[in-house]
DNA sequence: TGACAATATTTGCCTAGGCAATATAATTAT
DNA sequence: ATAATTATATTGCCTAGGCAAATATTGTCA
């Protein structure tokens, strides 16, 4: 097996905020953030509340802790995050026959139509902050982000 | 100039939340974050905590909004995030003479020692989740993350 | 000097995620 | 069949960030 490189520690510490790959991981995904929620200000969506409805049209996911799944997140922070999408009128949940421990979600009329509405808007700001970058630079920083998401993912099993 | 390749939207749709920047760049953050927290907890120190705490260390900080603009973000999270951190022993706060408006921020010597026990964690975390990465690729990540966040700097400014 | 603008800090009101505990229901093993 | 385990949803308590308003102080300009 190839041995890993210490990128970081030892003698290579490095102070500067620009080099670490967490700092720049951590402001990368906090500035779309903010981008995405100027750009969904009108349609009264947040950038967060974002996710589970694509994931929701999708049908990648009809209950709470299949959209927490889907989405990354805790299944507490899901059901808040449904209670605000339901007040907002954008799902609906109903509670399962077959199993009475679900509760399934969908999208109401209103949700489905924002549902469509909303990608051109991600997009855009997705390419904004791509611009400049080659086809090949685009694979690559999917890539990369991947395999950091993975390894990410391992360790925290690990523990 | 060069023109700007469409990643997304139009007929490139994809649903496929890996081949997604935005999806990618916010689950590695989150992943990261709650790795180094686990590796902080023995320190009773938080993953957020850390990064004003070494910015002050650093002495590239040393008021509420100086460390705000340091760290990336509000000055409103900035008082409380030090509030946390005063609660703890690891910072002090003293009005400023020079201008009454400003209260200066400086580690206590419990904040000083934790400072420099801590790096060897972050690196530990970062280069796990590096693992795998050659030299180049680890100079790549870098490059196009921060690419990906001045893009995003200035979309910003323009709204 | 006095009005006005700029800056620093704090606070209130949001959204938001993680962890742990709880209640309920379904599944599995004995 | 009963007990133990597992899964689902919810809730409470915590940290945490953004935005806007309030307050205090400083600097500027007429």
């Amino acid at each position: 097996m190839r041995k890993n490189i210490k990128f970081y520690g030892g003698e290579t510490v490095n102070t500067e905020k620009n080099e670490s790959v967490g700092y720049l991981v951590t402001l990368a995904s906090r500035k779309l953030l903010r981008n995405i929620e100027t750009g969904l200000k009108p349609f009264n969506l947040t950038a967060n509340q974002w996710a589970p409805l694509l994931a929701l049209a999708n049908e990648r996911c009809n209950t709470v802790a299949g959209c927490a799944r889907e989405t990354g997140i805790d299944n507490g922070a899901m059901t808040r995050m449904l209670d605000r999408l339901e007040v907002k009128g954008f799902v609906s949940r109903k509670r399962s026959n077959n199993d009475r421990r679900v509760v399934n979600i969908a999208l109401t009329s209103q949700g489905k139509k924002i549902a469509k509405d909303i990608p051109p808007v991600i997009s855009e700001v997705l390419n904004q902050q791509l611009r400049g970058f080659s086809e090949q630079e685009f694979n690559l920083i999917k890539n990369l982000l991947q395999r950091f998401l993975i390894n990410g993912e391992t360790l925290a099993e690990q523990s």
